[in-house]
RNA sequence: GGGCGGGUAGCUCAGCGGGAGAGCAUCGGCCUUACAAGCCGGGGGUCACGGGUUCAAAUCCCGUUCCGCCUACCA
């Protein structure tokens, strides 16, 4: 790498392709199984394979790549396990999509041949994703992706679902489940999105069999009677109190059906009369069950009306609805329709309305498996951050309903069950069973469904590390450090994981989970494709650099609230990044003849002393932040302590010796500037690693990547408090210069005169020892030293406790504008002396304040007290002049 | 219905018991040989409202209100 001048402004685009590959052909984020340094392990939320980066990605993957960063530099062996999932229904519909357009379907091509294209799809763009993630900085051991359809991922997920089977944890039955006649699957109740809708309460009257009269129920979805098998009302009801045992005919079939008591039905709502079909609504299909009711499914698979539901046989269920509505009012049985508001489950990949449907699924029986995993949590083992998902977490978990595995696609791990066509025996196994363990038939079919894409992420934390065998990942890797993700998929993965982890492996998945935010658009609103109002952050990375992009989204990133991202802000922190590279561009255009960089205290200014001990504290801050999942104060501290410490004052004061005459002071310099220069590098380099990267490896006199350098600590550095009083002492009096050549619009270039009064000697002799720092960067000329003495005539003055900075400003001063403003001074000074005299004065605080308090206040106040009368002293001159 | 988060400078947000902060925007002055994606300086806030606890409240508690979000089998 030359190590010529660098350009003007930092161009990502150049630099960022060419360090990646850099860091992967050198191996450097290669995890070793077997190695003595403490281990750090993070599995990824893994990516939909159909999927493309989108916001949450560029997130979770950035605050992951950090820690991941991090802890290398800090000498652990990091492993970061990458892959992406199968996402069964997803993919599954990609690839049909495609055959559509080729004019056929899958069920034309056979399973095991749209197996074979699903395979041939993920070859050809599974890997989409994965290059979108390294395009972030990625550090991942991309050695170990993994897939979740995967043999060895496979292989685990058979050995779980044998084992749940064995230990009665899965079993199958007939349950009301939500199916989506799009998707021709069921899905799992946190599949189902649930969106309040505008929609109708329709009263229909069910006529008596034996009698006049009917009785009115109230429903939502009259389609569904065709299918009902009793009206149920409450038997503390006392307006149907003697209707029990009678029937009511069905409207339209005429059919006859029982009238039954049960409490469920609620009194106050409708009429107080519930219809129930114990084929299509999981209440009635308990009510059902209690009363020994027939279940009549009228819905098929495909949203139609089948043949038991008469005269509607083959229409749609909303063009039945319609339909129906007709004949009943025809029929005089539609008493009134009334606007209602209620909540519609829809499929949560694409959205169609949901049908709960009887139907034989497999489950997972949750409960049990949910009691550790809550225990877990409750005890420490693992840790939710920021904490208040826990109760997110409990609240799920305490009301757990069993989970529907099973799905009606193809894509997916096939479940391995097998029906014997002889007996009707189930036989579950790891191998295909060649014989009926019963009737020794060899007439056998596997179960057609397959298992959901969750089922086998909640195995991810263990399958990525070779489970079931016993490897040296899982001794080394497992429970992981911390998994990163957003809150939405706490249930679908979190809490599954969990629960799986502490079943299989008997040790939880992860020591600590951080719940990240959301990232919405500047108006707050959660991103999405149909409001059209997503930030595509490739289109981001493009127009910002990678970095600028990664620390915008850092810090921003504050525990328990949403990131609102904006262009301003990405343009804010390109700057930064621009900022950083003109720092470094500086430095090195004054370190191009430099020795090899060594700290001799003797020959350290204050300024070297001063940036030292702070850029040890503040290395110091970020670590114990990063480690907390403050990546926002992490970040911000590193944004302020660079350019508003290292740019704005350490890197004009070093100027003093750069362009010394005397040699010596310019190699100390050069010494103290790589140094600092080095830690600057270092400890940004989690956040933003493309630019560090290159200017680290343009700087003389360093080795390797910087990926391998070691993160600062307080410790590297020279720390000396007192150098930070003395620095702010300087800060101080040049501020004050600078403010009063601002408010008196004294030309920039007009070196001025300036007289200090102060009476402590020690403040004297920094100002002294310092001079030139004042001179040089507050433009002065001169500085004459008084100690309480008169203010000098045209003069503006400068008043911090009982110091003074006098500046000369003979014709230029314009004693009104100098007269009004320290008069905004008093006013200022007096307004905050007020309260703490008020403190001061309360007898209370002095006595239940902690003495440190108070001390503070005292010495506050007496600072304010002595200002505030140099400031009096001066309007007094002023006012004798004019 | 239940729960959670929020209301702090014009905007976006930190701070969450002892001096109201940042970024952006704004105003004034500067092409000072690292950076105009910059430098120097200034202005700007009854910390939603009402009570309470405390020597001390933006910060803790209660209530009100207005926004988000999550969750739920009253048809």
């Amino acid at each position: 790498m030359e190590k010529d001048v660098l350009a003007k402004t930092y161009n990502p685009k150049e630099v960022e392709g060419r360090w990646y590959k850099y860091w992967e052909e050198n191996d450097l984020f290669k995890a070793n199984a077997r190695s003595d340094k403490s281990p750090f392990s993070i599995v990824i939320p893994p990516p939909n394979v159909t999927g493309s980066l989108h916001m949450g990605h560029a997130l979770n993957n950035t605050l992951q790549d950090i820690l991941a960063r991090y802890k290398r530099m800090k000498g652990y062996n990091v492993l970061w396990q990458p892959g992406t999932d199968h996402a069964g229904i997803a993919t599954q519909n990609v690839v049909e999509k495609d055959l559509i357009l080729k004019k056929t379907d899958r069920h034309q091509i056979g399973r095991e041949q749209f197996i074979e294209l699903v395979w041939e799809w993920r070859k050809k763009y599974g890997g989409i994703i994965i290059n979108q993630l390294k395009r972030l900085g990625s550090s991942c051991d991309w050695s170990r992706e993994r897939f979740t359809m995967d043999e060895g991922l496979s292989r685990a997920v058979r050995e779980v679902f044998v084992g749940l089977y064995e230990e009665n944890l899965i079993y199958q039955g007939d349950y009301i489940i939500n199916w989506c006649p799009r998707c021709h699957t069921a899905l799992a109740d946190i599949e189902v999105e649930h969106e309040d809708t505008d929609s109708f309460l329709y009263y229909i009257r069910y006529p008596f069999e034996n009698q006049k009269g009917s009785l009115t129920v109230a429903t939502t979805r009259p389609e569904t009677l065709l299918g009902d098998t009793a009206v149920a009302v409450n038997p503390e009801d006392e307006r149907y109190k003697n209707l029990s045992g009678l029937h009511v005919l069905l409207p339209v079939l005429n059919k006859p059906i029982p009238v039954i008591l049960d409490k469920y039905v609620d009194k106050e709502f409708g009429t107080g009369a519930l219809k129930i079909t114990p084929a299509h609504d999981l209440n009635d299909f308990e009510i059902g069950n209690a009363h020994g009711l027939e279940r009549i499914k009228v819905i098929d698979e495909n949203g139609r009306m089948n043949e038991l539901s008469g005269p509607y046989q083959g229409m749609d269920r909303f063009e039945c609805r319609e339909k129906i509505l007709d004949d009943l009012k025809n029929s005089g049985l539609l008493e009134k329709i009334e606007p209602y508001r209620n909540a519609i489950g829809h499929c949560y990949r694409c959205k169609t309305m949901i049908e709960p449907l009887l139907s034989k699924q497999w489950f997972v029986r949750a409960a049990p498996l949910a009691e550790k995993a809550i225990a877990a949590v409750k005890t420490g083992k693992t840790r939710i951050i920021p904490a208040n998902w826990e109760r997110v977490y409990f609240d799920w978990m305490n009301n757990i309903k069993d989970w529907c595995i099973s799905r009606q696609i193809w894509w997916g791990h096939r479940i391995p069950a097998w029906y014997c066509q002889e007996c009707g025996e189930v036989m579950v196994a790891k191998e295909e069973p060649k014989i009926c363990t019963r009737c020794k038939s060899n007439n056998l079919h596997q179960e057609t469904d397959v298992l959901d894409t969750w089922f086998s992420s909640a195995l991810w934390p263990f399958s990525t590390l070779g489970w079931p065998d016993s490897t040296d990942e899982l001794k080394t890797f497992y429970p992981t450090s911390v998994l990163v993700t957003g809150f939405d998929i706490l249930f679908f993965w979190v809490a599954r994981m969990m629960m799986m982890g502490l079943h299989f492996m008997g040790d939880v998945p992860f020591r600590d989970v951080y719940i990240h935010a959301l990232v919405k658009d500047e108006q707050g609103q959660k991103m999405s494709k149909s409001k059209g109002n997503i930030i595509d952050p490739l289109v981001v990375l493009d127009s910002f650099g990678t970095d600028s992009f990664r620390f915008t989204l850092s810090i921003l990133a504050a525990q328990g609230r949403d990131i609102r991202l904006s262009e301003e802000r990405l343009a804010g922190y390109r700057n930064f990044m621009n900022k950083i590279w003109n720092a470094a561009r500086f430095s090195l255009m004054n370190l191009k003849d430099c020795k090899s960089p060594s700290i001799d205290t003797d020959t350290l200014t204050l300024a070297d002393t001063w940036i030292m001990s702070r850029i040890g504290a503040v290395a110091d801050e970020i670590s114990s932040n990063i480690e907390g999942y403050k990546f926002n104060d992490a970040a911000n501290i590193c944004y302020q302590f660079i350019w508003h410490e290292f740019c704005d004052w350490y890197l004009e004061m070093v100027k003093l010796e750069l362009y010394s005459n005397d040699q010596k002071r310019r190699e100390a310099a050069q010494s103290a500037m790589q140094i600092l220069l080095s830690g600057v590098l270092r400890l940004l380099h989690p956040f933003v690693p493309f630019i560090t990267e290159e200017i680290w490896q343009r700087m003389p006199h360093t080795e390797g990547s910087i990926m391998a350098a070691q993160f600062p600590r307080r410790t590297d550095f020279v720390y000396d408090e007192k150098s930070v009083k003395e620095m702010d002492l300087i800060k101080e009096v040049i501020t004050g210069v600078r403010n009063i050549r601002g408010e008196m619009n004294i030309p920039p270039k007009k070196a001025a005169k300036i007289v200090i009064d102060v009476k402590g000697d020690k403040e004297r002799e920094i100002l002294k020892n310092n001079h030139s720092y004042i001179t040089n960067l507050a433009k002065v000329e001169s500085i004459d030293f008084i100690s309480d003495t008169k203010k000098p005539d045209s003069s503006a003055t400068y008043v911090f406790s009982d110091i003074q900075v006098h500046v000369l400003l003979k014709g230029l001063i314009n004693y009104d504008d100098e007269k009004k403003r320290i008069y905004k001074g008093i006013k200022k000074i007096e307004k905050e002396m007020e309260i703490s005299q008020k403190k001061l004065a309360n007898r209370d605080f002095l006595n239940q304040a902690p003495p440190d308090i108070v001390e503070n206040v005292k010495q506050k106040a007496q600072r304010m007290s002595m200002k505030l009368d140099k400031l009096n002293q001066n309007l007094t001159i002023l006012d004798g002049i004019t």
